[in-house]
DNA sequence: TTATAAACTAAACGCTGTTTATTATTTAAA
DNA sequence: TTTAAATAATAAACAGCGTTTAGTTTATAA
C-alpha cells in the first residue's frame, strides 16, 4: 500500500504550502512582516509545525530565493530567440531590470538580504543564481567573440555589467537615491541601458 | 552662570558615548550585535537612558551614517590636488571602492541596511550622501565638459558610475559572488576600475 | 483492539526594542 | 540653608520575535 509515497506528497505540500504563504507575505507585506507566527497562522497550524518542515527561518527565506531565481531563469528563455550578439546583451540587461523593479520583495531576497545567505558556510555554496548568471557570462563572451565588444576579459566585462545593473536596481530599492523621485526611476534605468549599451558596444 | 550651557556640553558628550558605542560595536562584532542594552552596557548606563538621547535605535543608526559619509567626505579632499579630470574620476573611483571594502560594515550602514532609512519620510529627506555624491558630480561634468568623457547627460553618467561602485562592492559585501573568492576580490575591483576608465574615456 | 509511530501544539525560554512608574540627583528659589 | 521643582537615571514590565520542550492528539500497523 503506497501510504509512504502519499506521506511523501504531503510532506512536500506542506512545504509549498508554507513556502507560499510565506511568499505571499513578503510581497503583500514586506519582509518585516514575514514572522513564523504569521506564516503559521496564514496555514492556520501553530509556530511549531512549521519547524518540522523547515529547519529555521533562514531556510525558509533560501528555499524562496530559488523560487524566484527560477523565475528570472524562465524570463530569460526568450533570449534565445534573439540572435544577434549585442541585441542579445541589451535584452537580457532589460530583462534583469525589469524582474528587478516588478519584484522588487523577491529581488531583495534574493541579491540583498544577509537572512538567507546564513544557510551556506561559504559563499562558494551559494550556487542557486548560477544558471542565470551563466546566461549573462555566455552572450558577453558571444559579443567580445564576435568583436562587438573590447575587453581584456570576459569575466570583467561580465561581472561589470552585473554590477552596474545590480547597482541602479538595488539603490533603488533600498531607496539611496534622493536625487531621483520614484516616477523619475524607469526612464533613469533606460537612460542608464542605452548609455551603457552605446559606451560598451562597438557598433 | 553657565549652566545651562554646560547641560548642553554634556548632553552632547553623552550622544557622542552612545554613538562611539555603537561605532565599536558595529565594526568589532557586526549589525547583529548592535542592541540597545549591548550599547547601554558599553557605556555603563541602563537601556532606558540610551532613550533620553535619541528617539530610538534608528536614529542612533541614522546619527552614525552621518559620521560614515563624514569619513568619506575627508578622503575625497585629497581630490583637490589631482588637475586632469580623467585621473581624478579614476581617483575618485578608487577612493569609493577602498572606502567601501575597508569600511565594509559602515558601507552597509551608509548604502544597503534598511533600518537607518526609517528615521526619514520621503527617500528625498536623505540628504546626508550629498556633499560626497556632488564630489563625484562635478569630476563627471568636468570630464564631459573637457572632452573626456562622451555622455548624453552628465546625469545619467554620473549615477551609472556610481552605480557600477556600489553594484560591485554591495555584491561582495553582501556574499552574492560565490564564483569570485575573498582572495580575488581587490583583484576583481581593480580590473572593473581598469575595464570601466578604459571604456569610458577617450583618450 | 491495542501498541507504536507520526503529527501537532501549548507553553515556555531567551532575546529584542520600547515604555512606564519610581527613585535619586541636581538645580534654583525662598 | 532649606525646600520645592526640575532633571537624570533606572527597574520592571510589555509585546513581539525565533525557537525548543514536553505533552497531547491522531493515524498506522499488528
Amino acid at each position: 500500500m503506497g501510504s509512504a509515497e502519499r506521506k511523501e506528497r504531503e510532506k512536500h505540500e506542506m512545504r509549498e504550502m508554507i513556502l507560499n504563504a510565506a511568499k505571499k507575505l513578503f510581497i503583500k507585506e514586506g519582509f518585516e512582516h514575514v514572522t513564523i507566527r504569521r506564516i503559521a497562522e496564514e496555514i492556520e497550524y501553530s509556530p511549531a509545525t512549521v519547524y518540522l518542515y523547515f529547519a529555521d527561518k533562514d531556510a525558509i527565506l533560501c528555499a524562496l530565493q530559488e523560487v524566484g531565481f527560477r523565475d528570472l531563469f524562465k524570463r530569460q528563455q526568450v533570449l534565445s530567440a534573439i540572435k544577434h550578439p549585442a541585441e542579445k546583451l541589451r535584452a537580457c540587461g532589460k530583462i534583469y531590470l525589469d524582474f528587478a523593479m516588478e519584484n522588487q520583495e523577491l529581488y531583495d531576497l534574493m541579491f540583498i538580504m544577509r537572512a538567507p545567505m546564513k544557510a551556506f558556510n561559504s559563499p562558494a555554496d551559494w550556487t542557486v543564481g548560477k544558471d542565470t548568471y551563466e546566461v549573462l557570462q555566455e552572450i558577453v563572451t558571444d559579443c567580445i567573440n564576435q568583436g562587438y565588444l573590447k575587453a581584456p576579459s570576459s569575466q570583467i566585462a561580465c561581472f561589470s555589467l552585473w554590477a552596474l545593473l545590480h547597482g541602479v536596481v538595488s539603490i533603488f530599492i533600498r531607496e539611496r537615491a534622493p536625487m531621483i523621485s520614484k516616477d523619475q526611476q524607469s526612464q533613469v534605468i533606460n537612460g542608464i541601458l542605452d548609455f551603457t549599451m552605446a559606451e560598451l558596444l562597438d557598433k
